[in-house]
DNA sequence: AAATAATGTGAAATATTTATAACTTTATGG
DNA sequence: CCATAAAGTTATAAATATTTCACATTATTT
């Protein structure tokens, strides 16, 4: 399972650097940072706060594929 | 942060058990207990899977309250 | 009413996410 | 170029989700 995400692209578009992103979710940068390169599935809550922020779908916003993990 | 989720609505009009529903998202039936009671917040994997089970979004499925856990 | 199926509970073990912190690398502005 | 900000990495610890298992309760069928 690959997980594939536009908060990136989201963020960037919005103007935020990825502290104040964190901070809006309350979540640290670095939990960020990793999302932002697909490193792990996060937390229905926490992926709902993101989208909220961007004012877009979960779906929108993430993608899994079905690629096991190399 | 209290967990709304229509699960079990969904689950019961699409004539589903548990255990057959936690086979379709390779989850385990006390997952989906847990989950239908909103003892906790999924992952978002398992949160999408779920939907997509049911043909609805993520959104219509669960909400997040304010409310701290008692 | 008895038997069985379905749902619920809770504890312990395991897996995974998230936080924390310290450091590196890359971008950006003076 | 230099200074600083922003982004990325890695390790460890803490928190939380999920599994596993064993049993309790409630519903359903005969």
């Amino acid at each position: 399972m690959a997980l594939i995400t536009k908060i990136k692209a989201y963020r960037e578009k919005a103007g935020y650097k990825q502290n104040e992103l964190a901070e809006l979710v309350g979540a640290r940068r670095e939990t960020i940072v990793h999302l932002e390169n697909g490193r792990y599935n996060p937390s229905l809550k926490l992926a709902m706060d993101i989208a909220k922020v961007f004012g877009v779908t979960v779906e929108e916003l993430f993608e899994f594929t079905d690629e096991p993990e190399k």
